[in-house]
DNA sequence: CTTCGATCCTGGTAGC
DNA sequence: TGCTACCAGGATCGAA
């Protein structure tokens, strides 16, 4: 399940391998995985053709390369150079998605949604896979004025914890004026974006603290704590490639990360804490799972 | 306004 | 073996 250290990996892979190539023709193999490009797969594909792809980037578990500007017999008179892209094109993994650079000749991926060529002989071209097809493609405007082509679709999602200007200040008063709980708040996009389920349980067993505590109770000092322990666990997942439990998620180049092998608390129910030995726990949880160590992190007195 | 549950999707697997 | 039921879960939407 890609969360902000995958999608960094991806990220990486798009910077190196697709950045700066110019898209010759694209291909939607499947509508839901453009469905937030309400224009619709033919749009799509014609606003993409012929343009450049800018510097790959990140927020949270969101990815845009933004389209450089026309060429300049194209610009309008007077444009000035090195203003802000006004469109970028947006992917979002969902649960399963994959951005996979391959060669022309690999055989299609069964769950191949769309293929997008360039004008290169590079050989090579950008394939969106997406089993569960929960993620997608799309364009949108830019947020005026904004270096980096920030998508206006995406601009109530929070800076992530490994950005420079994540306010903590204001995360912490987000924490203390919200009446909710704490893992409830670090999947909250809108507060802090990048931490999904594994990486929330992960940095919450870090903080020994239990996923049902009221963001309220937080002291200054514990979230900050807790932040600490997010960006940590991310760094450490950053460093092995992220986090693959199996071919689901996987780097532009295919390749699994290992960051399965050091989960603390994710996907651990009954094995042992490995803080203290107690048995961890296992609990349904919106819709989901919870996994957490009963004696490290204790349920709060008021549930 | 905030909070919260339902919903989308498909392949793998547990259980009978 | 073959079937059903359930599970994974990010983001959005609408209800309370």
């Amino acid at each position: 399940m890609p969360e902000l250290p995958e999608v960094e990996v991806v990220r990486r892979g798009l910077e190196r391998w697709v950045r700066g190539r110019t898209v010759a023709d694209v291909a939607v193999l499947h509508p839901r995985a453009i469905r937030r490009h309400l224009a619709g797969p033919e749009d799509f594909a014609a606003q993409l053709r012929g343009r450049r792809l800018g510097a790959a980037r990140r927020r949270g578990k969101y990815l845009w390369l933004p389209l450089e500007a026309e060429t300049p017999a194209e610009t309008p008179a007077g444009t000035p150079l090195g203003t802000a892209p006004d469109r970028a094109v947006l992917a979002h993994l969902g649960m399963s998605g994959q951005l996979l650079v391959q060669p022309h000749d690999a055989l299609d991926e069964k769950h191949l949604r769309i293929r997008v060529r360039f004008a290169d002989a590079t050989g090579t071209e950008l394939r969106f896979v997406d089993q569960r097809t929960f993620g997608g493609l799309s364009l949108h405007d830019t947020v005026p004025g904004d270096p980096d082509g920030l998508p206006d679709v995406i601009a109530h999602i929070a800076r992530d914890p490994l950005d420079p200007a994540f306010d903590e200040d204001a995360f912490h008063a987000a924490l203390r004026r919200r009446r909710t709980t704490v893992k409830r708040a670090l999947l909250d996009q809108s507060l802090i974006s990048g931490v999904g389920n594994i990486y929330a349980d992960e940095a919450l067993w870090r903080a020994r603290l239990h996923y049902d505590r009221p963001t309220a109770t937080l002291t200054r000092p514990r979230s900050a704590e807790l932040l600490t322990h997010i960006r940590d666990v991310m760094h450490a997942a950053l460093a092995v490639g992220g986090t693959s439990f199996d071919s689901l998620y996987v780097n532009v180049n295919g390749e699994s990360g290992y960051f399965d092998r050091s989960l603390d608390a994710y996907g651990r129910e009954d094995e042992p804490c490995r803080r203290c030995g107690t048995a961890m726990r296992r609990r349904p949880w919106m819709n989901r799972s919870s996994y957490f160590c009963p004696r490290c992190q204790r349920p709060p007195r008021v549930s």
